[in-house]
DNA sequence: GCACGGGGTTGACGTGGATCAAACGTGGGG
DNA sequence: CCCCACGTTTGATCCACGTCAACCCCGTGC
């Protein structure tokens, strides 16, 4: 892209952020509204934020008063307690929506933390919730998300109580894949951002052990791991894993 | 209750549900609502529905319309995976919602089983969103309750990605001594309406092990169990347990 | 070039909880 | 009343993963 282009862009955003023509529409919009309607959604998501690696977009007990739409990067949001021990709770990218957990008592309740140079569409909740009385589809839309997200949650927690480390590796990978596939992205080849530390509190395992099980796949040919490159070689294999291996 | 008296409810039920002279209405409905809105909401609620010990409320797989408060009794909700792995989601009692799962697919995601006698209030989900399109507090409260299950389940996360077995069993029964509390029972003496295995599958255990971290509990004089009976002791001592037992 | 540091890998060993197995209430039905 | 079935307790053993520690790789700055 040519500089002054890019330079030109620069220059509008923080000021207008363009839902009608953003494209990941489809991600975090409702299909099927009506021009009319995408104007005034415009007029909702009016401010962008950029994040650098390692910011934070937000912090535990930090009032809440947006939600956040990733327009591009990575995060990651954790949670923790008084003695130091932490949990990853998620890794959010392009088209996911960030800030969820601050509705029910106006404090967010974990942190969201970029995993690279990023940028979001911050979106005021009462504006948002005045909208979505007007706009039946938006409306709609919200509520799928949010109940996406408890789905969601209820397969980690599956994961968490009943997958040996393999399978929760192979789980997590597959469900990565997956999500690069639905961007346009290679399912088959991509880097992960994250740490083997971050990737081992995500899914209750050690780093160790997460690097272990990487090194198992490589050696039986389900990928190819070079430091955080990772490609799947055996789809099939992955997933047969996470099914076929215990009885109990 | 007079028999007679009982017979007049029993013919009166199925048909109204009335939320404006239900005990619940500050745990499942918002405060402070206009008694002309809260006409409405009596019409949203118009069907109950009752339940025996063991009956399912819905299946996964199931399509979704409703979503349902707990008049009374007690439900877990399970997920479960082609190789005969199950995972216990959670537990609900009296007040709460359930079916949010639902929403994102138009098929539920769950099991929702009844674990004594209940009875709860069908909420046809398209007329609740109508109805919050009009009533902002209704919508508010809504969204907060969504929110709040996505809360709860990042702490399930946590309890499953770093506790032990019995910082897993002391969270567990705090949190169902503070529940019952919040509802007028006793906080400290109080009947299990789970079985150990459906303990240990919502805690990521076997039931051997919730057995053994009962016993060890009362050893310690932390509680007195019998059978489903429990009488918390100390509650200090079973919240230090939690949080103040390892390092990592 | 070399020293440094942070993430990643690998090995040896320890342990918490799973597994296997047996015995023990307790409550319901004949 | 006894018997049976099922949930629970308890013990003995096993093993997957955690822990501890050494080493490696690669990027960065001097």
């Amino acid at each position: 892209m040519p500089t002054n282009v890019a330079a030109a862009r620069l220059a509008l955003e923080g000021v207008k952020a363009a839902c009608s023509n953003c494209n990941l529409r489809e991600l975090c919009l409702p299909i099927g509204i009506e021009p009319e309607d995408l104007r005034k959604i415009d007029e909702l998501v009016s401010t962008r934020r950029r994040l650098k690696r390692g910011d934070y977009l937000y912090r535990a007990g930090q009032g809440f008063e947006s939600i956040y739409a990733i327009r591009s990067g990575f995060f990651k949001t954790d949670v923790l307690i008084e003695d130091g021990r932490d949990q990853v709770t998620g890794f959010q990218m392009t088209g996911e929506l960030l800030g969820l957990d601050g509705i029910s008592s106006e404090v967010h309740s974990c942190n969201a933390i970029a995993l690279e140079d990023s940028e979001v569409c911050a979106i005021p909740f009462s504006q948002l919730e005045g909208l979505s009385r007007q706009i039946h589809t938006l409306q709609h839309h919200f509520h799928k998300v949010m109940s996406r997200e408890i789905v969601r949650d209820h397969g980690v927690m599956m994961l968490l109580g009943t997958m040996r480390a393999e399978e929760r590796l192979a789980a997590f990978l597959l469900n990565l894949s997956q999500r690069f596939k639905a961007r346009g992205y290679s399912p088959a080849e991509f880097n992960l951002r994250m740490s083997r530390d971050e990737i081992g509190s995500y899914l209750g395992l050690k780093l160790e052990t997460v690097s272990r099980a990487f090194s198992r796949f490589q050696e039986e040919g389900l990928l190819a791991v070079h430091q955080r490159r990772v490609r799947i070689l055996n789809t099939a294999g992955l997933r047969k894993l996470m099914t076929h291996h215990r009885g109990s």
